[in-house]
DNA sequence: TTATAATGATACCAAGACAGTATCATTAGC
DNA sequence: GCTAATGATACTGTCTTGGTATCATTATAA
């Protein structure tokens, strides 16, 4: 089980990146800075920018710069962008429910740690995670 | 992000239902009673007897009986059976070391929350999650 | 005004985990 | 010795993640 992805990994340290700069970066410098693939990293942004949490400018000298400062980013933000949100498993409650024993237990045990993930994560926010 | 697998689900839940038996359960009956597909429950059973937590018997009115009690069985050793262990993200520390900014920060972050879900994962054991 | 350097949009591919099926071999009881 | 059970193991399909590739569009600067 991976708490977090690449994905949302790579977000999270473009983002860093990007908060220390006002100039617009462009996709080739951040994937040198950040040795991170090149078109990986861009669809990455592209995604950002979609999202409202990046601008982007077309064009010669162009690039992506923050949108939203990062002390307004939480972390569940951009984990529900690029990964799947945390479930406690498959649902199968109405199909397959507690037979008997001891399945609705289990679930309500999982479900609490689950909030408990979300609350964490919900604390979090991106400027509490950039070293000056 | 799914917490747990329909592998350690149905392997509890199979435990559960084993917990209330004296004699051996046939993958038959257990199927039947249970809803889960009768082959894919028959290869998380094998599982649990290689792993020492059922005991099997072949032959006809052969089965499967409980070998630890269910208050030593922790919801840790079932998912560790069956699934991934929990990391924080991919480890990309080594080979791509927080570049100037923000994830070691955020690698911290996650470890403190990844040891968290562990310590509730292994405080619960099964006899907990039986309901009588 | 044209070459160029950038993003926009999107389609595509590969690996790995999960979910489940199928089959042949072996064993034990009636 | 038939039959009902497990042992062992190989195989298939699907989804998420991680990434590549390509064509279209836009803006700047020479």
């Amino acid at each position: 089980m991976k708490l977090i992805t690449k994905n949302s990994d790579y977000a999270i340290r473009a983002i860093s990146y990007l908060s220390g700069k006002k100039k617009p970066a462009a996709v080739s410098e951040m994937s040198r800075e950040l040795k991170i693939p090149g078109p990986f990293l861009r669809k990455i942004l592209q995604i950002l920018n979609a999202e409202g949490i990046l601008s982007s400018n077309r064009g010669k000298n162009g690039g992506f710069t923050i949108a939203v400062p990062p002390d307004k980013i939480r972390l569940t933000d951009i984990m529900l962008i690029f990964q799947e949100p945390i479930k406690p498993g498959e649902c199968l409650i109405k199909k397959n429910p507690c037979p008997e024993l001891g399945n609705c237990l289990l679930r309500s045990r999982l479900n609490s740690i689950k909030m408990m993930v979300e609350r964490e994560l919900y604390s979090i926010t991106l400027d509490t995670l950039i070293e000056r």
